[in-house]
RNA sequence: GGGCAAGUAGCUCAGUUGGUUAGAGCAUUCGGCUUACAUCCGAAAGGUCACAGGUUCAAGUCCUGUCUUGCCCACCA
């Protein structure tokens, strides 16, 4: 019989097991009609992501699914792969650029996006490695990309169809700009965060007539103006209009009249709308239809001239005047300075309002109006809202059903072009011939004269003949393709076999910061492209935070690097930890010490199968369990954990069903730790030799490491193959045996109720001998005072177990008074005495015992007043009336004991 | 401004559909190298379940309100 190691290495056992696991190919699925399906698609990682701790939870509980899946015999698959982050990317290739001092533009777009693809084959598939690391069971031989040709023939097919379908269009329209990424971004990627600003109150000279308004009156000297109150003082010069509320009274008089923006001296009209808030600022609403989105609509509404002010990097361009060539902020101060110069600046007052972010780089967006191209999302959102309605997709947990359907209500049209070299080429050719300028001013969902949608590029223009022919330069937003991954990672558009068997996928499991960007849009593709819902149940997991509270990410420093705790305490330990403290959909508070729990349990599982492997006969032990434990008489210590087991089987299969994934794992460490390794083994050794004996422990060991399996991968392996086994098993892994099937004659609530006696009355002469500082080596006497004899019989049947983990050195059963200085423990409807000549203060005891006798009789006196309760006894459940009728009687018959006692003592 | 989540032991958190004495890990105290494990074993102490009402025979659990914290969404310039 092969031993195991004094301690468990993991850093020895991982990579071993994990290559051999690779090797022998267990992580790949291929359709099997004779097996159902069962598919995970991987949230793809960008590539140039590193493992977090968000991941490590994510992956983590897939792993847990994808393995428990497998092993109950459905064909598992779980996709893998990473996406190519646009702009994240492209960011990370241009600042290594950056050190030799070379820019993209120096490269040109052909070089450079080959740089990229460079950078991608040398360190885009760290993520890869990182995930192995963590034990993930992914189907790597079809690892994805999104920029794969098969996934890119995907993403252009899905252009074509939805600008068919016109659901594409390109239009000239507000949209959140990145300064310095310098390119489009979708509303999704603007992150609203507040920002201490300022509100400027700047006053607008009235041309011609005098208007009297009200608090802003002509004093003497001083010229006829309205006030404008703005956050951003730089795009004035883009203003092209005043508005205000038709209903204020205030700006009564200024109806019909020109005002002239300062500075620029540009003539400005009075419009009125119901859209300018009259509580805000003073009411009066400067009008910049290029920079803003209200006053683009304003603007649209009207008919008024679109004033860009602004270069793609945010410096002021030449309308600007003066300020040409300032930055945004530098621009704004020195209008300032200009405005207090011409007495026109008011005041400015602090003002908290919540503005854009760019999410990958984190600077403050602009406003800005450009020609972008858009998808229409309304009709695509209407049956991915009808999916969730009708419950074909799930959430867990449930409430972000509602966050879903909230901003699928809500939803607006999505900008999807990026002024950025890395992506989906837009597969959009203009012929020049036809004109491009018909771009300008087309309306949504009109298809435009000289645009050309087409997979490949076109020899001529299809309408003209023309030649000139050029590409649009832009490229599409990543989430464009990462939208299609449930379907176009299986072989989309073609219909392969792998497609028509795992799709729809089965879980989805990610984090709530995706549900916009990722989740409810694969639900519109895939019922778009695929006519089918993508993923059946959504498991929306919590965020990892420091301790504080705060989210981990780099430049906060807080970060805690999964990568560091499994050099530190092996990766099992940190799934464990990980799982066992994330409360479903809650967020996990993280610190170092947490990982404490995995490593120790991991230490503990390693002990016991250790021991249980000294001492094992390896050809005592290939009895089939069922017929085992029907032909034998087995002890109650044995029934006992024989019921736990499956008890505790059936409910983390359950747990497991329900996504509740840290139930699941404590009932395991409470199964093994607290019930097999602190009770069973312990009672076991006193005949660990005997037939009996080496099954249990055998047939509990092998079921629970694989019930154990799906969370701690390596460990459970490496043990399992030094387990005594049948040659023709399954295979020779763990991660393809098959589930533990549920015995449900061995559970056995009578073999519990009776051995958690057993249990009580040893626990209760520890503590006895505790309170007492008797030493553990000294043999004391006790006995048991019963009140039946089905009670004598089990008693006197363990009585050796009790007499050995309580260390006694006799131990009487029966009608038994109580002893002289005897100390009293009461166990349910028994009393147990510990009869301590000497040892005992007469007068301790006598506090402790009536501490207890208090508490008991608090206890009746509450139950007694529930049951005098005629609205208790006839509308309670029978069973919950008897419960307590019963439990009163037992309380009665402990107080009177007690109280004898205490006569005893003397009081 | 709207929405969501949370407030339970010193700390971090569990707590199924309301039903006997509200649990765990860490920390604390006491005692132990008992032939697997000191990453261990045994025992103890520690809680008006944020607050106020309500529903109910019965509330940590359901409802209403209040307070505190965190998160998400949002075109008040």
């Amino acid at each position: 019989m092969e031993e195991l190691a004094k301690a468990y290495n993991p850093h020895e056992v991982e990579d071993r097991i994990y290559k051999d696991w690779e090797a022998k190919k267990y992580f790949h699925a291929d359709p099997d009609p004779a097996k159902k399906p069962y598919s995970i698609v991987i949230p793809p990682p960008n590539i140039t992501g590193i493992l977090h701790m968000g991941h490590a939870l994510n992956d983590t509980i897939q792993d847990i699914l994808i393995r428990f899946k497998r092993m109950q015999g459905f064909k598992a698959e779980w996709m893998p792969g990473t996406d190519h982050a646009g702009i994240a990317t492209q960011n990370v290739v241009e600042r290594k650029l950056a050190k030799d001092n070379i820019k993209r533009q120096d490269l040109g777009r052909e070089k450079f996006v080959e740089e990229v693809w460079k950078w991608r084959e040398e360190y885009g598939s760290t993520i890869i490695r990182q995930l192995k690391k963590l034990g993930c069971s992914c189907d790597w031989d079809r690892t994805r990309f999104t920029m794969d040709d098969g996934l890119s023939d995907a993403v252009l097919e899905v252009f074509s169809r939805l600008y068919e379908k016109g659901l594409i269009y390109r239009g000239n329209y507000i949209i959140n700009w990145c300064p310095r990424c310098q390119t489009a971004l979708s509303d999704e990627e603007s992150q609203h965060k507040d920002v201490d600003g300022a509100l400027y109150y700047i006053k607008y000279p009235i041309k011609g007539q005098v208007a009297r308004v009200k608090g802003q009156g002509k004093k003497d000297g001083e010229e006829d103006f309205v006030i404008v109150a703005t956050t951003r003082p730089e795009t004035m010069l883009g203003d092209v209009a005043i508005a205000i509320n038709p209903k204020d009274k205030r700006y009564k008089d200024l109806k019909g009249r020109t005002v002239l923006l300062p500075i620029l001296n540009r003539e400005l009209k009075i419009i009125q709308d119901g859209l300018v808030d009259l509580k805000f600022g003073t009411g009066a609403l400067k009008v910049t239809p290029a920079h803003d989105p209200v006053d683009f609509e304003l603007g649209r509404k009207y008919g008024l001239d679109e004033i860009n002010v602004m270069n793609d990097d945010a410096t002021i361009n030449g309308i600007g005047g003066d300020y040409e060539g300032m930055d945004r902020f530098e621009a704004r101060e020195a209008i300032i300075e200009d405005l207090k110069e011409r007495g026109l600046f008011v005041k400015s007052e602090p003002h908290r309002h919540a503005v854009g972010h760019c999410y990958r780089c984190h600077t403050m967006i602009e406003p800005r109006l450009s020609p972008q191209w858009f998808v229409r999302m309304k009709p695509l959102a209407e049956p991915a809202i009808e999916a969730v309605k009708k419950g074909k997709i799930k959430f867990y947990p449930a409430r972000w059903t509602k966050v879903y359907l909230e901003w699928m209500n809500n939803i607006r049209d999505w900008c999807i072009s990026r002024q950025i070299w890395w992506g989906h080429r837009i597969p959009v050719y203009y012929c020049k011939n036809c004109g491009k300028d018909t771009v300008e001013g087309q309306g949504a969902g009109a298809k435009a004269q000289g645009i050309i949608v087409s997979k490949i590029r076109p020899e001529k223009c299809p309408v003209c003949g023309g030649v000139d022919i050029e590409q649009d330069p832009d490229v599409l937003d990543t989430w464009f393709s990462s939208w299609l991954w449930p379907f176009s990672t299986f072989g989309w558009p073609k219909e392969t076999p792998e497609l028509k068997y795992f799709y729809p996928t089965d879980s989805l499991v990610t984090a709530q910061e995706i549900i916009f960007f990722w989740v409810a849009r694969m639900i519109m593709a895939g019922i778009e492209f695929r006519g089918d819902i993508p993923f059946r149940n959504v498991y929306i997991h919590g965020t990892v935070r420091d301790i504080t509270g705060t989210k981990m990410s780099k430049s906060l420093g807080n970060v805690i690097d999964p990568l560091d705790m499994i050099e530190k305490y092996g990766t099992d330990a940190l799934r464990f930890s990980i799982i066992s403290i994330t409360a479903q959909g809650q967020d996990v508070f993280l610190s170092e010490g947490k990982f404490e729990l995995g490593r120790n349990f991991a230490n503990k599982i390693w002990n016991a199968s250790r021991f249980i492997l000294m001492n094992l006969k390896p050809e005592d032990v290939s009895a089939d369990l069922c017929v085992f434990f029907e032909k034998m008489s087995l002890s109650l210590p044995e029934k006992w954990i024989l019921s736990r087991f499956y008890t505790t089987l059936s409910y983390v299969t359950g747990c497991l069903d329900e996504y509740k994934f840290n139930e699941a794992a404590n009932a395991i460490y409470e199964f093994l730790w607290h019930e097999f390794c602190d009770w069973y083994i312990e009672i076991a050794k006193a005949d660990i030799g005997s037939k009996q004996s080496q099954v249990i422990l055998y047939k509990i060991l092998e079921k629970s490491l694989r019930m154990l399996h799906p969370f701690m991968p390596f460990i459970t392996e490496e043990i399992w193959q030094k387990l005594p086994r049948d040659k023709d098993s399954r295979g020779d892994s763990i991660m393809i045996q098959a589930w533990p099937h549920l015995q449900k004659q061995m559970i056995s609530e009578d073999a519990e109720e009776k051995m958690s006696d057993i249990i009580e009355i040893i626990t209760a002469i520890r503590n006895i001998r505790s309170v007492w500082n008797i030493e553990p080596q000294r043999a004391i006497k006790a006995s048991i005072n019963i009140h039946g004899a089905d009670e004598e019989k089990f008693l006197s049947e363990n009585s050796t177990i009790i007499k050995r983990l309580a260390r006694l050195e006799t131990l009487e059963i029966g009608k038994i008074k109580k002893p002289k200085n005897a100390a009293l423990s009461v166990v349910g409807k028994l009393e147990v005495y510990v009869p301590l000549e000497g040892l005992i203060d007469l007068e301790k005891e006598k506090a402790r015992i009536m501490k207890e006798a208090s508490r008991i009789e608090a206890e009746i006196s509450s139950i007694v007043k529930r049951l005098k309760n005629d609205s208790f006894v006839s509308k309670a459940p029978k069973e919950v009336v008897e419960k307590q009728a019963s439990y009163k009687a037992e309380l009665e018959i402990q107080i009177k004991k007690i109280k004898q006692n205490l006569k005893d003592l003397g009081a």
